[in-house]
This record gives C-alpha cells, sequence and structure tokens, in this order.
RNA sequence: AGGGCUAUCGCCAAGCGGUAAGGCACAGCACUUUGACUGCUGCAUUCGCUGGUUCGAAUCCAGCUAGCCCUGCCA
C-alpha cells in the first residue's frame, strides 16, 4: 500500500464510519449555518387537526425531528388550527399520540397557532397601518372574477384604495362581530396582475362565527393559512419552516409576510415532495369510505397505513423511521415500493422477535412409535440470531400438527417436506419418515403418519445422516388455539389504485381470517403489540382490539421471502 | 401574461466540469435445524430529447419534450 493510499484510508476513517450523502435541506442548512444566516435550527410539525396521520405524515415528522436532532436544535409541535370549521379535538389527540409513538419528542414544546390569534390580529394592523392590507366588501364569488385567471391579471378590487383609518375600523368591526360571515374579508395589498396568483391581493382574515375547540366564542375572525404560517414560524423561531412541494408557489407570499412585518430573523420556507407508496390509498374521502361502509374496521384496520393502523398492524416505530430514511428526502415526486416498507419490518424484527411456532393450517402428523401418553419438553432457543431473548421449552408428543402444505403424498421433484418414504427434521425435535396418510371420503387428507428416530433428539443424527427439509410443528396435546388474520393490499394491484369511475379498485381478498390456528405454549401471556416470528411464515403481532387472554388474535405483519415456488406436476 | 417545480436502473436516490455511489426489487451460487437470515456474484458505455461550450458534460448554455402543482373567504 503505497503512503498515498494509507493517507486516503486515515482521512476516511477520520471522516467518519460512512460517507453518507446529504439531502438538499441539509445542504441548504449547513450553508446556512456556515454564513451565519442562524446560529441554530428550529424545526416544527405543524398539522391541521382534521384528521389521522398517515405514513405521509411520518416522513415530515421524522424529517423535521430528524433535522432538530442531527444539529442540536429544537423541534416544536404545533396545532395549525386556524380555521375551526374542520379541526376537532379528538384529532388533537390523535395525532399527539401518534408523534409520540414515532418518538418525536417536542419536550416542551407544543403550541396552537391560535394561541397566537392576538399576535396575528395585531400584525394584521400593523399591514393596515402600512398600507399593505384593505378590507373588502367584495364577495368570495367576485373575489374569484377579480382574480383573473392565468392568462389573464386580475382587476383591483373597488375597496383597494380605502384610506387606513377607514380600514383599521372596518378592521375593528369584523372582529366585534360586526359582520356575517363572508361579508368582509381582509386582503393584502400587493399585486393584482402577479403571475402568481397567491400575489394577487391574497385574502388574510375571514369572518367566521363558529367555536374554536380552543378559543372558543372569544374570536370570530380568523387569519388565512398564508397569513398566519409565516408569523407562526417567525413567533416561535423556526429557522427552516419545511413544507412539500404544493406551498412552493406561496412562499413569495411567505416571505412577504415575513419582510412586511419586518422580523429581524426570518424563517425560510424550503418545499420537498412528499412520500408516496405504489398502490396504496391515503386519501381521506376514500378511508372515510371505506370506514363508513364497514369494508374496513375503522381507521386502524390494518390494511390502511394510517400511523394507528400501522401499529396495529405490528411496524415499530424503528422500522417506519428506517423506511423514512431509505426513501430520502428530495423535490421529485415519486412514488415508493411497499416492499422497502416490507424490508423495513423484517429487517427491525428479525433479531428482535421471538422465533416461536404456529401452524397457521393443520393437519395431525401421528407418530406411531412413540409412547401414547408421553410428553417431553424440549429445549429450544428463541431466536438463533440473538441469545438475548433466551430460550422455551417445547413439548413433543405423539400427536402433532403440522402445515397442510408440508405433506404432499405425491411430491414433485425438489420438494423436500413430507411424503412417504422421506425423512424429514421436525425443528428442535427429531427426524421422522413419513410412512403415509389417512384420508377421508372426500380424499382429503386428515392424517400423516411417520415414525421417529429416538437418536435423533434435539434434531441431530449421530451417524451423520442429513435431511433436506426442516418443518415446524405443535403438540397437539398442548397447543394454543388463536385467530390469525392475513392481509394483502386492500388495492387489487394488477389493476391499480382506481377504477373509471373514480372508486377504489378494492382486492376482495385482502383480508383472510384463519379461525383454528395452533401455538406452541410459550405464546401463552403474549401482549397487545408483542410481535413474533412465527417460523417459515412471517412476522405477527397480538391485535390490539381483539385479543384476549383467552382468545389471542394475531396480524400477519409481513411474511417472510421465499424462493420457494411449488413446480407445476 | 401565465407562473412555479421536476426529469439519473423496475422503485427510491447520490452526483454540484475529471469520466455513473448506495439501498429496495430481481437473478445466480454458497451456507443453513426457518426454501428465512447471512455471504458472494450479476444488474445504467449511460443520465428525458436535440444542439452548443470544453481537452473533458449527468453536471455549464440554448431550444424542445414529458410529468406534477397553482385561479378556496382550505391547509
Amino acid at each position: 500500500m503505497s503512503e498515498i493510499e494509507k493517507d486516503l484510508l486515515v482521512s476516511d476513517e477520520e471522516a467518519g464510519e460512512e460517507k453518507v450523502s446529504k439531502n438538499f435541506i441539509e445542504q441548504i442548512i449547513d450553508k446556512d449555518l456556515a454564513e451565519g444566516v442562524y446560529d441554530t435550527v428550529r424545526t416544527r410539525f405543524p398539522p391541521e387537526p382534521n384528521g389521522y396521520l398517515h405514513i405521509g405524515h411520518a416522513k415530515s415528522i421524522l424529517l423535521n425531528y430528524g433535522l432538530a436532532q442531527k444539529y442540536g436544535g429544537k423541534f416544536n409541535m404545533r396545532f395549525d388550527d386556524t380555521n375551526p370549521t374542520k379541526e376537532k379535538i379528538e384529532f388533537v389527540e390523535s395525532i399527539k399520540a401518534d408523534i409520540q409513538w414515532l418518538g418525536a419528542d417536542w419536550e416542551d414544546r407544543l403550541f396552537f397557532a391560535s394561541n397566537y390569534f392576538g399576535d396575528m390580529y395585531e400584525a394584521a394592523v400593523k399591514l393596515i397601518k402600512k398600507g399593505k392590507a384593505y378590507v373588502s366588501d367584495l364577495t368570495a364569488e367576485q373575489i374569484r372574477e377579480y382574480r383573473g385567471s392565468f392568462e389573464e391579471p386580475g382587476k383591483n378590487d373597488p375597496s383597494r384604495e380605502r384610506s387606513v383609518e377607514e380600514n383599521l375600523q372596518l378592521f375593528e368591526d369584523m372582529k366585534n362581530g360586526k359582520f356575517a360571515d363572508g361579508e368582509k374579508v381582509l386582503r393584502a395589498k400587493i399585486d393584482m396582475a402577479s403571475p402568481n396568483i397567491n400575489m394577487r391581493d391574497p385574502v388574510i382574515y375571514r369572518v367566521a362565527h363558529m367555536t374554536h375547540h380552543n378559543t372558543g366564542d372569544q374570536w370570530c375572525i380568523y387569519p388565512m393559512y398564508d397569513f398566519a404560517h409565516p408569523i407562526e414560524d417567525a413567533i416561535e423561531g423556526i429557522t427552516h419552516s419545511i413544507c412539500t412541494l404544493e406551498f412552493e408557489d406561496h412562499r413569495p407570499l411567505y416571505d412577504w409576510v415575513v419582510r412586511e412585518l419586518e422580523y429581524p430573523q426570518p424563517p425560510k420556507q424550503i418545499e420537498f415532495a412528499k412520500l408516496y407508496l405504489k398502490n396504496v390509498v391515503t386519501g381521506k374521502r376514500y378511508i372515510k369510505k371505506l370506514v363508513e361502509e364497514k369494508i374496513v374496521d375503522g381507521w386502524d384496520d390494518p390494511r390502511l397505513v394510517s400511523i394507528a393502523a400501522l401499529r396495529r398492524r405490528g411496524f415499530t416505530p424503528e422500522s417506519i423511521k428506517k423506511f423514512v430514511e431509505l426513501c430520502g428526502v428530495s423535490k421529485a415526486n415519486s412514488i415508493a415500493d411497499y416492499a422497502m416498507l416490507e424490508y423495513c419490518i423484517r429487517e427491525d424484527l428479525k433479531a428482535k422477535a421471538p422465533r416461536l411456532m404456529a401452524i397457521l393450517d393443520p393437519v395431525k402428523l401421528v407418530i406411531d412409535n412413540y409412547p401414547e401418553d408421553q410428553v417431553e419438553w424440549l429445549e429450544a432457543p428463541k431466536n438463533l440470531e440473538n441469545e438475548e431473548l433466551g430460550s422455551r421449552q417445547v413439548p413433543f408428543s405423539k400427536e402433532l400438527y403440522i402445515e397442510r402444505e408440508d405433506f404432499m403424498e405425491e411430491p414433485p421433484k425438489k420438494y423436500f417436506r413430507m411424503f412417504p418414504g422421506n425423512e424429514v427434521r421436525l425443528m428442535n425435535a427429531y427426524f421422522v419418515k413419513c410412512t403415509g396418510c389417512v384420508k377421508d371420503e372426500s380424499g382429503k387428507v386428515v392424517e400423516v403418519h411417520c415414525t421417529y428416530d429416538p437418536e435423533t433428539r434435539g434434531g441431530n443424527a449421530n451417524d451423520g445422516r442429513k435431511v433436506k427439509g426442516t418443518i415446524h410443528w405443535v403438540s397437539a396435546a398442548k397447543a394454543i388455539k388463536a385467530e390469525v388474520r392475513l392481509y394483502e393490499n386492500i388495492i387489487d394491484e394488477e389493476k391499480g389504485v382506481y377504477n373509471e369511475d373514480g372508486s377504489l379498485n378494492l382486492n376482495p381478498n385482502s383480508l383472510t381470517v384463519l379461525k383454528e390456528c395452533y401455538l406452541e405454549p410459550a405464546f401463552a401471556g403474549a401482549k397487545a403489540y408483542d410481535n413474533f416470528q412465527f417460523v417459515r411464515q412471517g412476522f405477527f403481532c397480538v391485535d390490539a382490539k381483539d385479543s384476549t387472554e383467552d382468545a389471542m388474535v394475531f396480524n400477519r405483519i409481513v411474511s417472510l421471502k421465499s424462493s420457494f415456488v411449488l413446480p407445476k406436476n
């Protein structure tokens, strides 16, 4: 190795374990910090409490929280509740719970935009005094007409040149409830000919006689998002106000507001692309319809991708975080494969979850040469890749359950599970040789028979002989009966999310309920949200809604990958 | 007088004038008491297109094309 190469090696090590390239937002922050635009980083997640959070929001939450962490800054939680017609306190609670579950810690910084209504009113007065805002008499419809179109400039509002004094009086009258909803609005005086329609004298305050979930009846005028948001950010000392792409056109207005209001260290809006998942529905009205029509079991149905649904399905906060990081941050609209999410949960659970045996589609296996009433308790590790999980005792007896698909009377080539004459290993137990099966009148296999080799206890033969197949099993006498729910995408992936008429293209097989599954005794005592690997099957989670101590219910989070395909014949 | 943004492998995504990172998916091999995991190997002579500048272009310039967003008193 040359000296130069050694030097390179050293400098690589000094640079850190891995050179992870920074996303464009981190690059902006680096620059701002380097140039002294800001000396700290403060971000925020500002949802409107008008619905449940979904996987897309998780990206924003974790991005904002992650940035604050990474730069030693602060992360604020803020409800952007400036429109009482859409907001509910129940959503405030569910959103808080979801964000906490994701692990984004706002510490003592939980804010409500509605708590700044006083500041916003003052800010509006300031604009009026500067001649930068005026009260308009136009109706909503007229305002739309005056706005012009993409190709044509707008026309000035007849109220545009009202005196400051008159505007001040009128705005106060608005505040004091002298006008009905829609009768007056406050508009920013910018430019009716701007090519950016958001700059054509946008409405910044409207009248709404409505009880607000936080401020009650204190106000009957409410600020619009474009006016309120920059003020909220400025008040909280936000440095980088991160939002999604559709707000790019609003940035000039955002900047106009912070400039006119003369904030000393104005926040900067940065837009990134939302996270979409292939063949996944997130639209509120679609989900609402599914819930109302009882096609799904509520907003947390495990087939959905609301944060609550992912949690119930068995996804972990770590898996969501990993997924969001894997997706990256950019300005290019993109749609991630669901396979990436599956990869993340498998990755997270493979070492964490105990790997136990469960039979989903049982058929009885009888060991003809095993003593009738004998039960042996065999010790087996809970997870070979994680010794810390310890071991458990597994009962072995004459009659077991195995998976129906692990036996074939006439196997195709390359099938190395049970078939007459073949020897397989019962995982953690013995080698058994299949001797045949018993069928009912219809030809359905009701019992598989075999003999075991007592010399192979634990699953190894002293003579060194090998078996190709290892199958899992559960003692019939000691099994715990449980319900298991298997999920597929609620959307029929062949044809995409929507039908021609705009309705959802549903997959009729999205839910399979297996009522007669058998678990090994080590599952006893499993609690809501506990995750397991069902050996050779996949990762499963105790359903938080329907599972009880006596009647456990499991959700399949994701199957294990498998390269095995049953060949035809 | 329309404006804004985006385009690099099937899917994400680095790259910031010096000769295409990485992950997912997929395929093959090895290993295996999970047909899993793990390990190894393969997977863009090419960056939406066409020109130009340059010794050198995914990176700069010009012109096209395609997609997304914007005419709420929603956020």
